[in-house]
DNA sequence: CGAACCCTTCGGTCCGCACCGAACCTTCCC
DNA sequence: GGGAAGGTTCGGTGCGGACCGAAGGGTTCG
């Protein structure tokens, strides 16, 4: 038994637990592929996992007992998913950090098969990829959004969200625009309440569609066009 | 042995590799004792986390591996430092979550001790606690930050950061204004290049000092001038 | 009702690793 | 030079936990 100094103050072990939920490689599989924000079922994610059903059902409930997933239970299935955009965001930023270097890929059919993901995805519930550059700098341009002093939309932003029609929720706690760094791009684009307005919007208006049931989206006719014509992206610009 | 499917991309490993260094009480404590943005001796961490000298070597050399950590050897010491201020914000941002619980001091003594702490300390590099609220409080309600649509510096915020003297690094990816949770208030204060300026200044203008070697700083009568000619701050709301 | 399916629980195995003390190295100081 | 102090390396120990297969409980459908 460890001795128990009274300099180790409470937070340390909340930290390690926390941390341990994070590290092992099969939860840590998990946790990634449920940050395309929808919810999985168990023997989904033991076999993206690569490990036995029940492996991944003690998994699920340690992470669930954690408080970084919510449960949903239908008939026979479980379905899992991240507990909220603040369990998300923790996702994101350990994967950015963990994973610095750039990769180059090998093959023509890796380059082909990770480019329709460089070129646009969701990242939990808002638009990352080439994509979500584009637009994310395209606002910035257009001084919807100021990134030179921090990260936050201008008044004109406000403006331009409420004339497009798009419904910003500024209840919760939630910030309204927060950077988040692009794991392909290596470059903070738009997330937050404002990011997640803007990616529902984009899927419900036709202008992206999601490809097959990956996370990957792709921009439509439509979506160039409106694109272009609310915030001036050049259609060839778009990935 | 564990299968390796394709699925398991590369992400996962390398996420659970860096968790995995967070995830033990000693290296945890460690993290949270070099919050403090200062270089610690091997020794003094030892004791501080409550484990044997050799325990802690090999704590620290995994940390320094896994590239959270630089060292710097003086004579006989071995000075560790957090590597930089993505580091720990990482550490914040997980500590954060991990305790999410307002603690209640229990004895009058713990209560004293802790109070030090909460009215005003450094946070890595930045002003936290009710000082690093208050401060900024008053530069959100003058207009020279912005905090309802994300967390930037106005242009007036720029200005007054120059007028007061106090030169902002605008060199480098890192961010001028960034929130950063505090764990007393549960409110974010300003952190980022801006933050570490001006706990910078305050420091070296002698408006705060530390309280002995401690996190803990304290804000002197000149500093309360000053902080009330610049801020408007109430001399009697400062902590 | 029985079969197929999804998931969980339970035993049991095995590996990783946090820990300590002892020995050793280096630096500093008398 | 000798001793003290800070730090590291090395064996050895013990616990935690990740894993699997088998068995069992619900749920759905024929």
């Amino acid at each position: 038994m460890r001795a128990t100094r009274p300099s180790r103050d409470s937070a340390a072990p909340q930290l390690a637990a926390l941390a341990g939920l994070f590290a092992d490689e099969t939860r840590a599989a998990c946790l990634l592929a449920l940050l395309d924000g929808r919810a999985w079922t168990a023997g989904e994610l033991a076999r993206c996992a690569g490990v036995a059903a029940s492996t991944a059902s003690e998994h699920l409930g340690k992470l669930v007992a954690g408080g970084l997933l919510t449960e949903e239970r239908q008939g026979r299935h479980r379905y899992v998913r991240l507990a909220d955009d603040r369990v998300a965001q923790l996702v994101e930023d350990l994967a950015a950090h963990a994973a610095p270097r750039v990769e180059r890929p090998r093959t023509l059919r890796a380059s082909s098969a990770g480019s329709a993901m460089a070129r646009g995805r969701t990242c939990y519930d808002h638009l990352a990829g080439r994509l979500g550059i584009a637009i994310t700098d395209a606002l910035t341009r257009r001084a919807l959004l100021r990134q030179d002093t921090g990260f936050a939309l201008t008044d004109a932003g406000l403006r331009w969200f409420d004339e497009s029609g798009i419904r910003l929720e500024r209840a919760g706690r939630r910030p309204l625009a927060r950077g988040c760094l692009d794991w392909t791009e290596r470059r903070p684009h738009l997330a937050g309440a404002a990011g997640a307005a803007l990616c529902r919007h984009v899927l419900d208006a036709g202008w992206c569609v999601r490809i097959g049931s990956e996370r990957a989206v792709k921009v439509t006719d439509t979506g160039a066009r409106a694109l272009t014509d609310l915030l001036g992206i050049d259609a060839a610009a778009l990935p």
